[in-house]
This record gives C-alpha cells, sequence and structure tokens, in this order.
DNA sequence: CGCTGAATTGACGGACATCAAGATGTGTGG
DNA sequence: CCACACATCTTGATGTCCGTCAATTCAGCG
C-alpha cells in the first residue's frame, strides 16, 4: 500500500490505518514515509492542518486560485523541505505533487505536544515560519521585476537547491514555472530561448538546462 | 527628549541613556514610547534586530530597494500593529514613519528572555511572525492582478484596517500606494479618478476617500 | 501671495498577454 | 519496434494595459 502511488486524500487517512514506517527527519518528525503519484493532491485551502510535511524525494507545490481561474503558486518544494507548517488551525494554500514523490507525513499533534516539553523545538517551528516569510517576501520582490529578470532569478534560485551538478533540473512544467513567476507560459518559452540565443543558457531538453552564463544571469537577479 | 521629533538613529541610541517611559502593550512589551518625525528610518536592512516596535500613532512603511532604485514596500504598520519582529539576528528590511508617529519600543532580548519562562508569550512571537507571513502572501497575490484590481484591493485593506468611520485615511503618499502595489504614481491615480467616474469612491482630500460602492469594489476585489 | 512638493492629466510607446498554429516529446497499444 | 494520440513546448501575429515622459493643477506653508 505505501509503496504503490495512490491519490492524496487517500492515502492520508490510510495513513493512520497503516504500521508507520517511520522515519527521523531533520525536524525531528516522526511519522510515515508515503508515495504520490504526481499532480495529486495532498491537501487542500482551508482544510484541517493536521499534519506536517517533509519532501524526501520529488517535488510539491503550494497554490492559491483566484476566483477567475488565476493559480498562483507561492512555493516548490524540494528534497527536506517542510511544508504544511500553520500557525493557524488551516491550511492557507493548497498542495500538489509536481511530479511522482515521497512524502514523510508527521501528526501535528504529536509534534506540537512534544514542542511543549522541548524548547528547541519550538524554536524549530518558528524559525521554519520565519524562514518561509523571507521566501515569500523574495518572492514578492521578484514579481515586480521584468519577465527576463524573473525568469533568471527562477533558474538561480534553482541551481541554488538543486542537489545535481552541471544542469538544472526542473520538475516542473512551463505552466507551472508561469504561475510562480506571474507570467504566461508563452512569455516563460519565450524568455527561455532568448536566453539561450544570447548565450546565457542551454537546454539539454526542455527541463534540463545547463547555466551558461552565470554572471549575466546575476546581472538582470538585479 | 522623547517627546521632541528626532532622527530614528538618534532616538534609539539615545533610548538607553533616557529614564524609560514604559508602557505595556499588547504583547506585554516593556519599552519606551518614542516621537519619530515623518520619513524618518526607524532601522535599516541588515542592522542588527535588537528592538521590537509597535505602532501607537501614525504610520510606519517597511520596505526593500532593488539596486536599480526601485523600492518595494512591503508593508504599513497602523496604530496596533508590530514590527520588527525577526527569528535570525538582523532586519529583512527597512522602516521608516510615514507621517509622524509614537512608537513603542522594546528590546528584544528583554523579550526573548521573558518567552524563555513563559510559554505563551514564545507562542505569541511565532503567531505574529505567521501572521506576518500570511500578509506577504496575499500582498503577492495582489501582485499578479490587474492594476484596478490592485487598488480596489488596498482600498479595502486599508478600510478594514483603519480605526475611523465613514472615509478612508490614508497616511501614505500616492507614491507610497504605487511602491507598495507594484504600479507607478500615475497608474495609481488614473486608477483613482476612474473610480471616482464610476462612482465607486470619491475623495474628499486626495487622502481622504469615500468608499460609495463596496460591492464593485469587492467584485474587482478577485 | 508666491513657492514647493504632491497629485492629476495627456500623449505615446513598449512589454507582456492573448489568440492561433505548429513542433516536439511521451506514453500506449498494436 | 513502430504508429498514433495527447500533452507539452515553441513560435508567430496582434492587441492592450500600464510605464514613461511631459505639462498642468492643486494643496500646504512660510
Amino acid at each position: 500500500m505505501l509503496t504503490a502511488a495512490v491519490t492524496a486524500k487517500a492515502s492520508i487517512y490510510a495513513r493512520a490505518a497503516v504500521p508507520a514506517d517511520s522515519t527521523e527527519g531533520p525536524l525531528g518528525l516522526m511519522g510515515a514515509v508515503m508515495r504520490f503519484a504526481r499532480n495529486n493532491e495532498i491537501y487542500g485551502e482551508h482544510e484541517p492542518a493536521d499534519y506536517l510535511y517533509q519532501v524526501i524525494s520529488g517535488a510539491v507545490r503550494t497554490y492559491r486560485m483566484l476566483d477567475d481561474g488565476r493559480r498562483q503558486i507561492t512555493s516548490f518544494y524540494l528534497p527536506g523541505d517542510v511544508f504544511g507548517v500553520e500557525a493557524g488551525d488551516s491550511h492557507l494554500s493548497s498542495a500538489e505533487t509536481v511530479c511522482d514523490a515521497q512524502i514523510l507525513v508527521a501528526k501535528r499533534s504529536a509534534v506540537m505536544a512534544r514542542a511543549e516539553h522541548e524548547r528547541n523545538l519550538g524554536r524549530q517551528l518558528w524559525v521554519l515560519t520565519a524562514r518561509e516569510l523571507q521566501r515569500v517576501q523574495e518572492h514578492s520582490l521578484a514579481l515586480i521585476k521584468s519577465a527576463e529578470e524573473r525568469v533568471a532569478g527562477f533558474l538561480l534560485e534553482m541551481e541554488g537547491r538543486n542537489t545535481a551538478g552541471a544542469a538544472v533540473e526542473l520538475p516542473m512544467s512551463r505552466q507551472d514555472i508561469a504561475d510562480y513567476l506571474g507570467l504566461t507560459i508563452e512569455t516563460v518559452s519565450r524568455t527561455f530561448t532568448q536566453f539561450v540565443q544570447s548565450g546565457k543558457i542551454s537546454l539539454e531538453t526542455s527541463r534540463r538546462i545547463q547555466l551558461r552564463n552565470r554572471a549575466a544571469l546575476n546581472r538582470l537577479n538585479a
């Protein structure tokens, strides 16, 4: 069961019924590692925030929808990243897998209970939220820049978070990137080709990118 | 000294030398109330975050600069709001008064020390950061909308935070609003007049605004 | 009053969205 | 292994919203 790709909903509720395949995360998260197939919801906006999550492999996006159908992706989470931490009792955004992923799921109540005793854990939750705040602020800054600058910044951000060596591996689609950067898929694509033509990057495949001129990209990342 | 308008820098450093005019804030902040003249820096980006602040009267803006001179205002703080809380040891943005203001200033180390004993205070700091995160996320959402939608959202936000009754009092200039919304001062101005012409609002003065058709504004605030 | 900064208004251009078509890649079944 | 279908990505033509540049009006204050 845990090794099969299943829908997020089913998995979360199934989890309690399954002998936990426990793993220790950097937060000291106790929980079960679960597998999710790509494009599956992990939790929805306004749902009770009963669990904390850590990406083991794969990638996750969190997003909010505007009523007219526009989607704003607020964050991508890569292996090691913790998400789903809320100070209130419900989620402020939805979370979905970008690709097949393994997620460590921990009961929030258990973590919070431990935080009562371990002062350090409480502080870590705060630091986690503060780091998230910082990330969102950077993202806000990006949204007032030009398309060129946003895409350059995105590539550098992804490179910085990437474990791989030479090339930047993008797990997400152009549409995801567009919704993250507040652009259209066409503008993202055109900017990529423009970067290729000016020798700043080269595409091994559409999702595998070599940065050829970091200086130029950094200059754009004003 | 404390009652005279002085530069922020001078005030902060002078503060320790002055018998503290203490006041109790909602956070249980112990500190001195200080007066700042308008457009004065309270702290700068990257400076050590040695104090926490609460607006008593007036208004404060926090912002970050891009190297090309663009300014992104990340938040406005009105009476009652706490600002300057960081999980790290330095400020991530600069803070300035929008107009003459009274600010309650509390030593961070003292608050943090008390948080060690009082579990509740530590939690409050976390909630404060989480609320800030939520605000920034809302702001991010706004930045992908049209000019009309951003301005409508801004007016509704300011109305919601305003203590006054009928009219919305804007302490900040058009330039501040523009830098907050990621627009130009001209676009903000044009959008206001457009709202006036369509009967959504009316201007008592350029900084005092009546909302005449909240339904229409809410519709824009998608 | 006149001076100064703030706000408004107008004319114009450019960056990005929209609409539309084509190319490339990927998975599936024969 | 190939062929077909479908999703993803790229490219092109056109439109529009908002930024830029410039002038004018308005408001506060000595």
